[in-house]
RNA sequence: GCUGAAGUGGUGGAACUGGUAGACACGCAGGACUUAAAAUCCUGUUCGCCUUAAAGCGAGUGCGGGUUCGAUUCCCGCCUUCAGUACCA
């Protein structure tokens, strides 16, 4: 039978199904290992052929280390709450878990055919209530929880209480809000419930606050940072501005230090890390306090260059700063106004774009240096912003290109602090090189002396600590929109309550519209009756995109018939896997689910529900497939209007053009199929063209995979085409796993090729399976070892395209060496199984091995003994240039090499006749003359 | 601006710890089989020079330097592309 890969391919998918090939069972002797993908949001499109890249990465990788001898759980699920289904669900009425269901349906049909090993069994969906019942008991667990920077984590709310009501305040260390009370423990037990509650809530690591969010009004929502690209929401592209309101809190600010420590543990791509580690921003320096001339007031600053304090001229608060209307003189006053005026009309975009313009306004009001008394101006400038540190910085123009500007072009004085300053008259010297000058009691010391020096100074004077400041800022965790897990909260006098655990799950009301209420409230607002034991408001706000995708992987821990009701995740599930092992997915998730993931994991693991510090081991990045769209070229006449003649590629230069998208299915290798094309659209029935050698050949381009472009490549059509096995192996063999590419179906026949030729080496020339007894040849072990070998360590280092061609080259050998050796293709066969599980399992049966046990065979052992050469063709080159190769032994040592070469004729010819300075011999390497 | 990644034939890419640059594949050219096409197979294919050919010579991994017997690989400076981030005090 010749490669019927249609019918093969769906006889073993269905096999597999059939069967529960890849059901994966909690208990088993062998080591375990847990691969695991980032799960996709059903999207209206399905996949393209970029989404899988990942998927048949991690795929091959489990595949691996099932033959490797591991228990491996690779499960898969969908992260099915989210905007795009609620926008169509607000286009057409239709519910979306009516679309996400048929989705969904559309996803499992794609993947299914490209043959995962996935354990379906344990399949979750974030939108499935008995899912986001654990979503919300998260939450209600974060809401139960404070933390304690004694022990340097999250403590049960009670644990708080108790020591509230018998202490009160006194011997607190806490992450909190800043305005905390002081209470003894009579204060506190005196206190009223809804007095208890409200300072509580100060604790909470999930708490209401009053915050400036990012304000979507297109999508009726307020969006999280790392949802807000370039001043514009990441999907849609509307516009956003910066608005207060009341907002869930997650208090991740308290982590941000074991999230920054927990990165050097972790085996992580370095890019990936440091965009996290920006993200969380950690800076020490110290916090100055500057009191005011008049008044008791006080600015305080954060600062990480304490040791330029005797070069501040001037102090700079940011426009929002709480002090600015005390501070405004009354002959300031209009000058001040308009200022902040003219920052609020700015938008985020434009201050972005307006970074190199100074702007700003005096107060009139003074404040004091607290080590010398000298008198400082306050001013108002928008390039400080009120969300970092205090909102309030000192100036130092000598050190800092800003504050250096900002004094220029306000005539601030420039006071110079260190000797090693140099021309600080033309811009500002960071240095901290040399020693103290105009610095009082830091004159003549370096910086590593000064230091301690001034803090110890700051504290005495109570003006100042050494302190640490985190960029990162709190995350906002609620969503003003319909398709998303409701928060398990309800309000009573005002003040926010959770529901009781055994009324979990809240389930998601049913509306009439998917849109805010008329009186502007979340689209819950319209729910019919939803009031909590029929009495209290429910919190209408649901929960934002990365709630259900922070424990997921948990989840999989058990498939759907063991997980018990009442758990998220069963303990001996937790025990036995513990953590995931490898985890593949795309850098666009570096700072929003895979720090809000560690988070959550880490809050787990502090209340004892997992046992891992870190939720990821290993990470790998795959890089985005990107679209290659072709284009034809429309000749435009003298009155600038189109024609239907349309110029090949080559020859567009010689016309005016306008380049037109053409769906790149009717292109290939960018020869354009004609009749395809006239029937594409109607208005090109008739079109003209001008060939350059008998072809139109389309142009080129690199873009994103969008229908708009027509460049989306469907996986369906070419599995229709050329089979999974063909599609996975091309893939892969596009190039390396974490590099960004686009897609490119033209070489995708070469791979088809090898396929089939494999399944040649399997059968006679009437295409009957034929293998033979036959003991094998030094040759046929020695390229088969190499593969065993090569595949092994490919695997080892994600190398994936690698082992592709290196699978080519051994077909290659074992063709033209006519190999049709049981003892060397079953081999293979196995080796072959991760990358192209189809074509192997039916090998492997035809062999004779019992159906379907491909994918638990033991991977080859490898032989060293089987690659030993005893002669290798030495490379010969003259001042590192090769001219030829020498066969010799490889028993020969450096010296008899180097005679054996030098007595050549060739090489007598190259020499002509001098002698060479010096002769490198590498043993088994390379052999240099050094004329 | 800062941080990170990358730059190799017509194309995707290989060369893993400094040791034969261009493996493997696509495309292209030529050939075999065929009435023809498809499929399959074979040969060639970095560029330039020289040559009827065999062979030979020279250059060559973004650019300019350096270290080394030897550099795609290490070091210094620069250019370009992509990604992240953006007045972070």
């Amino acid at each position: 039978m010749d490669y019927q890969f249609r019918e093969l391919e769906s006889k073993w998918q269905q096999y597999w199904a059939e069967n529960q090939t890849y059901k994966v069972d909690n208990t088993s002797s062998k080591p375990k290992y847990y691969v695991l993908d980032m799960f996709p949001y059903p999207s209206g499109a399905g996949l393209h052929v970029g989404h899988p890249l990942g998927y048949i990465a991690s795929d091959i990788f489990a595949r691996y280390k099932r033959l490797k001898g591991y228990n491996v759980l690779h499960p898969m699920g969908y992260d099915s709450f989210g905007l795009p289904a609620e926008q169509y669900a607000i286009q057409t009425g239709q519910h979306p878990a009516l679309t996400t269901e048929q989705n969904i349906a559309t996803y499992r049909r794609q993947l299914d055919q490209i043959g995962f090993s996935f354990d379906w069994s344990r399949e979750v969906r974030t939108s499935d209530p008995a899912y986001y019942k654990w979503t919300q008991w998260i939450f209600m667990q974060l809401f139960n929880s404070w933390y304690n920077l004694e022990e340097d984590k999250a403590e049960r709310i009670e644990n708080l209480i108790q020591h509230f009501s018998l202490k009160g305040s006194e011997g607190i260390r806490a992450v909190s809000d800043e305005d905390t009370l002081s209470f003894s423990a009579d204060e506190w037990n005196q206190f009223s419930e809804r007095q208890q509650q409200e300072e509580l809530l100060k604790y909470r690591l999930t708490f209401l606050k009053e915050s400036t969010v990012n304000w979507c009004a297109a999508l009726g929502t307020v969006l999280a940072n790392d949802e807000v690209k370039d001043g514009v929401s990441e999907r849609g592209g509307y516009p956003v501005e910066q608005k207060k309101m009341m907002q869930w809190s997650m208090r991740i600010t308290a982590y941000a230090d074991r999230l920054l420590q927990g990165l050097d543990i972790i085996d992580w791509p370095d890019p990936l890390k440091e965009m996290q580690r920006n993200w969380i921003g950690k800076s020490t320096g110290a916090s100055v306090i500057f009191p005011l001339e008049k008044g008791d007031d006080a600015i305080e600053v954060f600062t990480t260059r304490v040791d330029t304090i005797f070069g501040v001229s001037f102090l700079v608060i940011a426009p929002e700063h709480e002090l600015v209307s005390s501070l405004t003189t009354p002959q300031q006053k209009e000058e001040i106004e308009t200022y902040i005026a003219q920052t609020k009309k700015k938008s985020e975009l434009d201050r972005m774009a307006d970074a190199k313009t100074v702007s700003g306004a005096f107060t009139g009001s003074y404040a004091l240096n607290p080590l010398n008394g000298t008198k400082i101006p306050v001013w108002i400038a928008d390039y400080v912003l009120a969300g970092y540190g205090t909102g309030a910085v000192m100036a130092v123009p000598s050190g800092d290109q800003r504050d250096w500007l900002f004094a220029k072009h306000f005539n601030l004085p420039i006071i110079q602090i260190l000797d090693a300053q140099k021309d600080i008259e033309h811009e500002a010297d960071a240095t901290k090189e040399g020693r103290y000058i105009n610095s009082d009691l830091i004159n003549g010391l370096t910086y590593q002396e000064a230091i301690p020096v001034l803090i110890e100074k700051l504290e005495q004077l109570k003006a100042g600590k050494a302190k640490i400041q985190y960029r990162m800022r709190d995350a906002i965790f609620g969503r003003q929109r319909y398709w998303g897990e409701p928060v398990p909260v309800y309000f009573k006098d005002g003040l926010p309550y959770l529901i009781d655990e055994q009324d979990l799950p809240l389930v998601l009301p049913e509306v009439d519209k998917y849109l805010p209420t008329e009186s502007g409230e979340p689209p819950l607002g319209r729910a019919k009756d939803w009031k909590y034991k029929g009495e209290y408001e429910y919190e209408l706000s649901t929960m934002p995109g990365w709630a259900g995708s922070s424990w997921y992987w948990y989840r999989y821990m058990t498939s759907a018939d063991e997980r018990a009701e009442n758990v998220m995740a069963p303990q001996p599930a937790i025990e036995y896997w513990k953590d995931v092992d490898l985890y593949i997915g795309g850098s666009e998730h570096a700072t929003g689910h895979l720090l809000y993931s560690r988070f959550w994991n880490k809050f787990l693991k502090d209340l004892g529900y997992v046992i891992e510090d870190e939720p990821f081991k290993k990470l790998i990045n795959q890089g985005m497939i990107q679209g290659r769209s072709n284009f034809v070229y429309r000749v435009i006449d003298e009155q600038g209007k189109g024609t239907n003649v349309f110029v090949s590629n080559g020859l567009k230069d010689q016309y005016k053009v306008s380049a037109v998208h053409v769906d790149v299915n009717i292109v290939e290798n960018d020869v354009l199929d004609l009749e395809r094309f006239r029937k594409s659209r109607e208005e090109y029935a008739d079109a003209e063209f001008i060939f350059e050698n008998g072809k139109y050949v389309c142009g080129v381009e690199v873009e994103k995979m969008s229908k708009s472009k027509f460049n989306v490549v469907n996986p369906d059509d070419i599995i229709e085409r050329y089979g999974a096995d063909t599609l996975r192996l091309y893939e892969m063999f596009l190039g390396p796993l974490e590099q960004s590419k686009p897609w490119n179906t033209n070489g995708i026949e070469g791979v088809f090729k090898f396929l089939r030729k494999l399944w040649r080496l399997f059968h006679d020339e009437q295409l009957n399976f034929k293998v033979s007894e036959e003991e094998p040849t030094k040759a046929e072990l020695k390229s088969l070892h190499k593969i065993i070998l090569k595949v092994q360590e490919d695997i080892e280092r994600f190398s994936f395209n690698t082992s592709v061609s290196s699978f080519m080259i051994c077909v290659n050998e074992l063709t033209e060496l006519k190999c049709n050796k049981r003892k060397i293709l079953q081999d293979l066969v196995v080796v072959l199984a991760p990358y192209a599980p189809h074509i192997t399992e039916e090998l492997w049966t035809l062999l004779g091995n019992p159906a379907g046990t491909v994918s638990f065979a033991s991977y080859p052992k490898f032989n060293p003994d089987y690659l030993v050469e005893d002669e290798f063709a030495y490379p010969i080159s003259l001042n590192g240039k090769m001219k030829m190769n020498l066969n010799m032994s490889l028993t020969l040592e450096a010296l008899e090499i180097e005679r054996f070469v030098l007595e050549n004729e060739d090489v007598k010819r190259y020499l002509d006749g001098k002698t060479p300075k010096k002769v490198i011999v590498v043993k088994g390497k390379i052999v240099n003359l050094v004329v």
